[in-house]
DNA sequence: AATGAATGAGCATTCATTCAT
DNA sequence: TATGAATGAATGCTCATTCAT
């Protein structure tokens, strides 16, 4: 008994949701785990949120900030004159170096989405809010390919085990600002023949 | 009784595996689930896979090649004279078109090495199996950047729902192969500068 | 359906659960066996007892009270003038007596301790519970040493298919008591001399 | 295939199943645990021991010489001049520090003999192999009462998880040897009053 | 004589959800 | 309104045993 009128409640599931979601995954999700967590009785839980999809996205949608807010502090982007490439490079060298769990728990709402419809506007402002903030400084399309190779890049680095290269990493995105650059290359598509 | 002597039992359950993982996703497969699939006792599941992990490991290894192979067979790629990026491009267009059920569950089994560290050597040869087909025509550190890219561009599509755009697939691809080209860009990251 | 709001299954689980263990010992109490003697669903024993465990450390604290409640019964112990190894002998005898099925029960949850830690202190307290019954009557040193004779012999007992002599019990009990009053012997190891 | 004729099979099966025992206890013995540990095909148990009892019967039997061999192998037994009690609970000691998986592994066929009449000829002969190597010494009934206290201390340490005191063991086995040290306490059995 | 494959029963446990209060 | 109790289904997994070879 005791606790009756906790308006804060509801917020307070969504924050242990989120913890539950970083530490065990999509998968380790359930009204227990998720009331224990937040140290409220089990009903609770069902009562807030009717099913543990309508809680998943309730939760999504607010863990979704992080690389977006790490990308927007780092004030250096809305500095006309730094180097793109390497801000982007260092940035996400930071974010994947600085909470693996928050990382890995943003990657798992790609996975969810996969198979969640009701997860994919989630998924899809992930990649906007970045692209967006990018695009005082590049056109919109360079913007969403920026994302999408850091996306690959981090996949990479997160499946596979591997080291985050972070000049690596400067150099592609650098490659892909770098349009026009050698043009008579980028002109013609044309292969990099190796020998 | 009945069934005994079924030597390619164990083949049987990986195949159904996959069905399963296709039709219900990852969180959808279960020994009871595999087992009804394949129309073989709950027992056998178990018999020939120690756990679950194992039999996932198995179908991710089997699925895999869906993407790798649509490369390869497109001979174009081994032809010196094609456009590197419009081919790579093109390919992706066509696998993502082709069977929509497979890229799902080909990515979905690749995401879901975040959690399962059983699957990340899996999902580490997925990059290098299709790297590695490119390693004829550029550098090894430009083939894994191709790959997270395309990576990250399916991804996009796959999540957000949108359109697959194959020239701004190949513009993008283009510009990581032009700057391939570019030595004083790729030294020093392993690249295999042009000479 | 039918059955909600059944205030004492707890208690019914706990009856249920010493049923099943005097019937075919702890292997064969499982939250199935359980649940079927006590005529509750599956599911309601693990919400009342959250592992088998817990379950068997209650079943333990109840079944306990056996011995211990037989010798406290035995009005004669607090009588200052009767023959403690006479009257425990007699008391130990009408225990293995009367109830075969609850001995070795409570024999077989006291000896399932030594391979299940969470047993122990439950254990241990059936121990202390006849000790300090004694505990009137003669020093602590000599409580436990009564108590473990009196073990030592009822396994025999039990194991060995003899039969229970109370004489030779009563014996062997006075030559521990016997010996408690020469303070030479029992000085330097806790004893309570007699002064 | 491969490793057919090999006499020693059943030997290193009963070897491995004592060791199984020993690490987990009875419930942890399996043809698949034995099978592992002893390295051969699981249906080379099935082969050699018709059921898990026959295995567990044979294992037992062997196993069961620990103590009583440390007790023969302390040779000052058989010297006239020794102090029994002083001997006794110094080999007993010395038995419960050394091995404790051996000592668990005795008291489990306690546990298990409660249960499997099939093992009480076992856990019967346990009681008087000691008590035999003692039958130069003292009378056979002082020889049980001893084996009875010994086994019932050691049950506590093992059960409550204490320490064991070689002092209060001596000195509670010297009262069974002492039988008429203080023949006016003994002959009546009288109380040993605490005040 | 020996064994790998097979299988159906059983295990402890977790679960989303319902519902009477 | 909020919740503890309840429950049936499902989970991964282990098992003793059988049996064709």
């Amino acid at each position: 008994m005791a606790r009756r009128y906790d308006p804060e409640r509801r917020q307070r599931i969504i924050d242990a949701a989120i913890r539950v979601v970083g530490r065990a995954g999509i998968a380790g999700l359930s009204h227990r785990t998720v009331a224990a967590e937040a140290d409220v009785p089990l009903g609770s839980t069902t009562y807030h949120f009717a099913s543990l999809d309508e809680l998943l996205v309730a939760a999504l949608r607010q863990a979704n900030e992080g690389f977006a807010s790490v990308v927007r502090e780092s004030g250096a982007l809305t500095d006309p004159r730094c180097d793109i490439a390497d801000e982007l490079a260092r940035v996400t060298g930071r974010w994947l170096a600085a909470d693996r769990t928050g990382v890995e728990l943003e990657y798992e709402l790609y996975l969810a989405a996969l198979r969640r419809p009701a997860l994919r506007p989630v998924a899809a402002a992930w990649c906007e809010g970045v692209a967006r903030i990018l695009a005082d400084r590049v056109d919109p399309v360079t913007a969403r390919a920026l994302v999408a190779l850091i996306d690959g890049i981090c996949l990479q680095v997160l499946l596979t085990g591997g080291e985050y290269d972070a000049g690596y990493t400067r150099d592609m995105l650098g490659r892909i600002l770098a349009r026009g650059a050698c043009p008579e290359v980028a002109a013609g598509h044309g292969a990099v023949p190796v020998d």
